[in-house]
DNA sequence: GCAAGGTC
């Protein structure tokens, strides 16, 4: 034997399907090692050689950091920059120590991994093994001049000796795009999950899961889970009216003859009701009911592609109620015991040369099918068209007969839907007549329609399928109908169901997000960290409190986190790596940079994320109180909405409650009094604006006592009093009306307070008055006082009047006297005179971001 | 204890 050549596929199913192709006669010997080693002698490159056709088992390196980077105590941001090391992935046999011995002195290495950029990687990961034991030939034959890479697009014959035929040289630019969508993965996955984990388990200890994981996978899958919560959630339903009518055929005397007809109304549905009643009014205005046309339409319903991954997955979820994780256990299971092919594929078209008739014969003694199988053997079949080779495996098709006694119940189930399939696949088409028939009752149109199968195709086999005929009456052109009934009916728009397990796959799909092979495991990652719950035999994926925290999370704090353009708008990047456009080096720096700022942003931002959780998971809000509190200091510091899962934070050191059922005017949300007690400061404040200020130069933490709203009873406009006592405060005096009955003034900046005396019983502002003063322009004040006192209301300015600034605890110092403030502040925000009604100093310029009452 | 991608 001149040489010897060392062939290597992905897997050892594929090692045995090729070197049946290509050993001649399909002869050869099989060695058992840690992957099986089938040896042939064959031609190639004009000599006899020893071929020896091995395979790995996947990956043969897993990427991970070094030790001191696996300990969850560093700073997860150090990860961006730690070092990271292949380790060998086997845990059964050592793959590599195989690959090896088997390399020992031969002459040629022929690389037979999958056709992806992950087969293009393993490729690397192998010749890492082989490389050395290679024998060493004189001259220009260097060692990897001897590595070849054997391309395929499908596992038949004519491929596969095509590639043999045409075999080129491992692409390393595709291994390295795999090599940086590791370390990305790696490195964003573990930094996200380790700082998560950390900082919500050690404040919560009610987590329903161990690990608060993030993935660029599997977070926005369970982003679409969330997505549609929040669509059911804010939905609001509209009613609508539409009109039901039958009628039915008539006997010459205009008596009804024959069973009422339902029919369908050509508008379907108005949403409002009035309208709705004059279209009801006006049908009713008629006697009869007149056929206009009849039509006959034959419509086609195409048998399926051939069965891949996603669909038999789909499948599996929605019709046999079994979830993906386990459709792919039973299915490998399957193809390990031989009844199946090769489970994990996105082609849905068969090759060329596939034995459709082989596949028949098998099936023909079947019990269920069996006679289904026969004559389309004898009757032929129709060869499939359409379908897409995506250049991996063929197509999912039933390799042995099994009948129902051999396999285990589920097992059973995927395989009589997988072998449905495949009959289905190669049946006639589905083919049916639609009759339509348009009836008017005055100006409306009315429609009824049936429908005849006229061929079930397909749908003979896969019974789920089967269409049944909807009989309808026989019409005639212009045939008049007696109208039996005219009613309005009332429904209500519904919102849209949370999605199914199989939307969601179609959904990761369209997004590119996860392969054939790992979209099983994203759906079962976010299933078994509590995210979301399977619900009902629809399995409908509902997104439970933790799920739905972490998606409003990362929306709030920076919202590309949870989008599924994170894993497209990456593998933009790793291609120009693959395309040979940019270095790996380059493009992997670029990327982790960006996230490592993510992260940085992240962390900074995470208490947002936080009032979340604090809303959701601490013992307080567990008891369903609206007001939660804050867990360390225990004071009421947060509002919480449970509906809209929204938090408004509030002044601390206080004491908050409701204030007399009253409302902002700009938001509806219902004012709150804050106070730090009888003798200190207290205002009301709106929650909404408190947190989201409405007018644009007012800083967060705005109460009613800085608001600038010219008409609200609650706002500056209409409390201010005069300007603060304090010299370095550029605040206002503001009338506390929540601290009657000991009325109060205080100030909107500072926290200089003054009280009325507890004679006075009463104090409001006089509308339009101002001190005659010029240099004081303070409000003009009413004082009642209590009946006791036997004293006459007063009218004054409480800067100027002696009787009035008496009934302050805290005086102000009459005017006139050099007192620190005095007159300044007056000219600050401009006469103020005739200017009642309109902000001061806060100029409504550029608008307000949600003012509705003007 | 963490990601996602292969495969068993």
């Amino acid at each position: 034997m001149s040489c010897t050549v060392l062939m290597i596929a992905e897997k050892p199913s594929l090692a045995e399907s090729i070197t049946k192709i290509l050993a001649p006669n399909g002869r050869y010997n099989t060695r058992k090692q840690t992957s099986p080693v089938h040896e042939y002698s064959a031609e190639f490159r004009g000599a006899m050689c020893k071929f020896k056709f091995t395979s790995v088992k996947g990956h043969v390196y897993n990427l991970d950091f070094t030790r001191e980077h696996n300990d969850w105590n560093i700073d997860p941001l150090e990860l961006f920059t730690a070092r990271t090391t292949k380790q060998e992935a086997s845990k059964s046999g050592s793959i590599c120590h195989h690959l090896q011995q088997e390399s020992k002195a031969v002459d040629y290495v022929i690389l037979w991994l999958d056709c992806d950029r992950e087969g293009e990687n393993i490729c690397f990961e192998v010749i890492k093994n082989v490389r050395q034991g290679m024998k060493q030939l004189p001259g220009d034959q260097t060692k990897d001049s001897r590595i070849l890479r054997a391309k395929f697009s499908a596992i038949t014959a004519t491929d596969i000796r095509k590639a043999m035929d045409n075999l080129i040289y491992p692409n390393e630019n595709e291994a390295l795009a795999v090599d940086a969508r590791q370390e990305l993965d790696l490195k964003i996955g573990c930094a996200f999950t380790r700082f998560q984990t950390k900082f919500f388990n050690r404040k919560y200890g009610n987590l329903d899961s161990n690990v608060i994981s993030y993935g660029p996978c599997q977070t926005p899958t369970l982003s679409f889970c969330v997505s549609r919560h929040d669509q059911i959630k804010s939905f609001s339903p509209e009613s609508f009216w539409t009109l039901s009518v039958s009628v039915a055929k008539q006997g010459t005397n205009g008596e009804q003859c024959g069973p009422e007809i339902h029919l369908h109304w050509g508008r379907v549905k108005v949403f409002d009701k009035h309208v709705a009643t004059i279209f009801q009014n006006m049908v009713r205005g008629n006697k009869e009911a007149k056929v206009v046309s009849i039509s006959f339409d034959k419509h086609t319903k195409n048998r399926p592609h051939a069965l891949n991954t996603v669909e038999l997955l789909k499948f599996g979820s929605s019709n046999l109620g079994i979830g993906p994780h386990e459709t792919m256990i039973i299915a490998e299971r399957l193809y390990t015991q031989g009844y199946i092919s090769y489970p994990r594929t996105e082609t849905t078209s068969y090759p060329k040369n596939f034995d459709i008739k082989s596949v028949l014969k098998d099936q023909s003694g079947h019990p269920s099918w069996g006679l289904y199988a026969k004559e389309l053997l004898e009757k032929g079949f129709d060869w499939p068209t359409g379908g897409t080779d995506a250049g991996d495996h063929p197509p999912i098709t039933p390799m042995r007969v099994a009948h129902e006694g051999d396999l285990s119940g589920d097992s059973w189930r995927i395989y009589n839907y997988i072998t449905r399939h495949f009959l289905g696949s190669i049946s006639p088409n589905l083919k049916y007549q639609k009759t339509n028939v348009t009836i008017k009752i005055g100006i409306e149109t009315f429609e009824c329609s049936g429908t005849k199968v006229l061929q079930p195709g397909f749908s003979a086999v896969m019974h789920w399928r089967t269409m049944s005929d909807q009989i309808m009456q026989e019409f005639n052109q212009n045939e008049i109908l007696k109208i039996i009934d005219v009613r309005l009916v009332e429904g209500q728009t519904s919102p849209p169901d949370f999605l199914t397990e199989s939307e969601v796959i179609t959904l990761m799909e369209k997004h590119g997000i996860g392969t054939d092979a790992s979209i099983p495991v994203h759906i079962n990652n976010i299933c078994q960290r509590n995210y979301v719950t399977v619900q009902g035999s629809a399995r409908r994926l509902v997104p439970t409190n933790l799920g739905t925290v972490l998606i409003h999370g990362y929306q709030k704090i920076d919202p590309d986190l949870s989008l599924p353009t994170m894993r497209s708008d990456v593998e933009k990047q790793l291609n120009y790596i693959a395309s040979g456009k940019a270095k790996y080096a380059e493009v992997l720096d670029h990327s982790l940079n960006l996230f490592a700022a993510k992260f940085k942003y992240f962390r900074d931002h995470v208490g947002q994320m936080d009032e979340l959780f604090e809303a959701t998971f601490s013992t307080l809000a567990s008891t369903g109180k609206i007001l939660t509190k804050c867990g360390k200091c225990k004071r009421p510091v947060r509002l919480h909405c449970p509906t809209c899962e929204e938090t408004y934070s509030l002044p601390s050191n206080g004491h908050i409650k409701d204030y007399k059922g009253l409302q902002c005017p700009l938001d509806d949300f219902g004012l709150v009094s804050f106070s730090t007690g009888s003798k200190d400061i207290g205002y009301p404040l709106c929650p909404y604006c408190y947190n989201h200020p409405p007018f644009e130069n007012i800083r967060k933490g705005m109460g009613c006592n800085r608001c600038p709203h010219p008409t609200c009873a609650h706002s500056l406009v209409n409390n201010e009093v005069c300007s603060c006592h304090v010299s370095s405060c550029k605040g206002q005096m503001v009338l506390d009306a929540t601290s009657a009955p000991r009325w109060k003034l205080s100030c909107n900046e500072c926290n200089f307070v003054t009280t009325f005396t507890d004679i006075v019983k009463g104090v409001s502002i006089s509308k339009d008055e101002y001190c005659e003063n010029e240099e004081c322009n303070s409000c003009i004040l009413n004082i009642e006082f209590r009946e006791n006192q036997n004293k006459k209301a007063l009218k004054g300015c409480v800067l100027c009047d002696d009787e009035i600034i008496e009934l302050l605890e805290k005086k102000f110092a009459k005017k006139g006297v050099n007192y620190r403030g005095r007159g300044r502040g007056r000219g600050r925000g401009g006469s103020r005179r005739g200017k009642r009604g309109r902000s001061r100093g806060h100029s409504r310029r550029g608008g307000s971001k949600h003012f509705k009452t003007q």
